[in-house]
DNA sequence: GCACTGGGAGAACGTTCGTTCTCACCGATG
DNA sequence: CATCGGTGAGAACGAACGTTCTCCCAGTGC
């Protein structure tokens, strides 16, 4: 036995996390998926019996870590406001990573949303999680409308990720907190 | 001779819009166009010499649609505020559409954007133009810095654009529409 | 009537892809 | 030592794709 189960698992989930999300799920063949992992293309099918179940396992990690990764800069503040605002400055180190394409969730959807419920049921799933934990931040901070203002900050959230995947610039994570801190002023009992 | 070549042309584009928009644009083969459009798999290379080119042209159309609907919606209101919160009742039409499935140049863009600079530069050039659009609605409104609300509403449109995609209701454009009257009372002088 | 041009229908070609199969080999077990 | 289960490397298969080619016919100019 070459590599242990895990570790095998491990690095190809590491490839498809690379190659799916650099060049889009479809454009990646399986070979490309071995030929990065040093697996075996038996046992690349063993681990994951389809490409589908590969895409599957690659967004439900995105997904996790994108949630830590949030959770860990939003921890960071203290006060309930300005753990609202951190959540524009994660984006904001998000969006400079050298290979920063985009939302994976928005990426897949736009490739397979009508093709594969799955895929369209993961990007809500992804979502409304980020939904939650912004109606969380805003209820804490002491909204009126709780929801209101997570849909609010929604907006902006996903916008600055779009936006700065195609102008290729992280500014629009500033542009974003700038907003966010008028919505806050609107919005917060002071 | 079949059909002239403004019509063939027009069929094929139009064939191209509804399944590139559909199902993205690596999922449909050059095939099915021809299939959808009526014309002979010949004309449509002559029209068009790759399918690379037909993208290209695709993405002209939709671009140049957008742009008039969106001035359609702006120019039916008449002060300068209501030009700008036109914008978002103009979304809140488009995502009402039966088969709205988010801004085609985003998801053109994660299919593509890697592989392919053109598209890249495609979409870069169609959100520029709504950038712009936007600038010059702020201006009108006496904004004292109308690139950064207009970077603000476009947040804000962005993330409407890709939620109502992803949610499948044109909702995001009614929350968007209040957080831009918030933004616009925090900024416009009264 | 007859050569000719251009288009329609679709077969054909070469490539790529997802998935499976072959086969030689290694380590453990009796 | 002989055997057996599982593995790696990669060939093989069937389908789909982008693109080109073949064949046939309709209409045109002489």
């Amino acid at each position: 036995m070459a590599i242990d189960t895990a570790t095998a698992q491990r690095q190809v989930l590491d490839a498809a996390d690379e190659l799916f999300y650099e060049r889009g799920v479809q454009a990646v063949g399986m070979d490309a998926i071995r030929a990065a992992s040093g697996v075996s293309l038996k046992r690349l099918y063993q681990l994951f019996p389809s490409k589908d179940a590969l895409i599957e396992a690659y967004l439900d990690r995105r997904d996790a870590l994108w949630k830590s990764m949030l959770a860990e800069h939003v921890d960071a503040a203290k006060n309930p406001r300005d753990r609202i605002l951190a959540v524009f400055d994660f984006l904001h180190d998000w969006f400079q990573q050298r290979d920063y394409r985009g939302c994976a969730f928005i990426n897949s959807f736009g490739e397979l949303g009508t093709v594969s419920p799955r895929v369209a049921e993961l990007a809500l799933q992804h979502k409304e999680g980020f939904r939650q934990a912004l109606t969380q931040l805003a209820k804490s901070a002491g909204a009126p409308d709780p929801e209101r203002l997570a849909d609010h900050l929604i907006l902006l959230s996903e916008g600055a990720i779009t936006r700065s995947a195609i102008s290729g610039s992280p500014d629009p994570a500033i542009r974003a907190r700038e907003a966010a801190v008028l919505l806050l002023d609107a919005t917060l009992p002071s």
